[in-house]
DNA sequence: ATATTTGCAAAGCGTTTGCACGGTT
DNA sequence: AACCGTGCAAACGCTTTGCAAATAT
């Protein structure tokens, strides 16, 4: 079945080769903000004649093209996930690594002001939170030692909107 | 005579080098965000028996000491400036790659708040603007046609508050 | 005197690319 | 058929590192 990714590709005209196919449907199943080395990993099991440049080639290839958005969130690697309507920013648990992702209107609209206070029209901009998972405080209840929670080594993410 | 950095080096107890010293010089003359590349410039200016891989170790090590802290504008460099009181931002000219500085108490405010709303303690952040030099807009008069403004390509950057 | 720091060159890491082959339109 | 996409391996740009010589305390 066509993933969402595989739609929007050939809406844009791109020539649909399997590997671009596979590459697109796991883009379509991610939640979370893969690396390169990730999709490859997930795209070779769906189909082994895939080599990582044409990861590579592919993610950059719909990044022109405005089906997906490259992150940095620090670690050397470039991250990756579907572009969305709305923007979004990131917060990265530090404990994890997982993402949680947010919006903030006031914000956005804050940061066009700062621009313009310094005589800039703003482009774009980069925004990243780290945090530490702060232990949920029940009204009347005494807060509980914080559990040593290791977490998943692997980066995943929930959606969340705050 | 004694650099500041110089200064912060012998209070952290670091053993003090000749490279050292050059390099503490250049970073406190610095009134830029420059790159290793370019720290290892300047600083082979002042004297020449100094290697590029010097530079990035001590880098590093005064990252550590806290003297130092690095940045990430994107173009794949780290670029370095000395640790200062307030936390400050910086807005990246797109034209020209000039940085300017900003602060901006309400956003910190904002931000520690999601962070709270999501669950977590905000540990850091990473804010950058990217921005487009806007003609100022003169009360009374029409605004010129804007000229293009090729800006020095070199990293330069300005010192502002907002 | 001894532990640290340095220069050099080699290696590491994520990413890109030249080339000949293979697949899509 | 013509063109574009692919795999492979080599190259890339920034950064780190192993080693033996040099230096600070």
């Amino acid at each position: 079945m066509e993933s969402r990714i595989e739609r929007l590709c050939v809406e844009r005209g791109l020539k649909m080769t399997g590997q671009r196919r596979v590459i697109a449907r796991v883009l379509s199943d991610a939640a979370d903000h893969p690396d390169v080395e990730e999709l490859y990993r997930r795209a070779a099991a769906l189909d082994s004649r895939i080599s990582i440049a044409t990861v590579y080639r592919t993610v950059r290839l719909f990044e022109e093209k405005g089906i997906l958005e490259r992150r940095d969130f620090g670690g050397g690697r470039a991250r990756y996930e579907p572009t969305e309507d709305g923007h979004h920013y990131h917060l990265i648990d530090v404990g994890s690594g997982k993402v949680v992702e947010f919006q903030d209107a006031e914000h956005e609209v804050l940061m066009h002001t700062v621009a313009n206070r310094l005589g800039f029209e703003l482009v774009s901009l980069r925004l990243e939170l780290f945090g530490r998972r702060l232990e949920p405080v029940q009204p009347g209840r005494a807060p509980r030692k914080p559990r040593r929670d290791a977490g998943d080594p692997q980066p995943s993410s929930d959606r969340v909107s705050a």
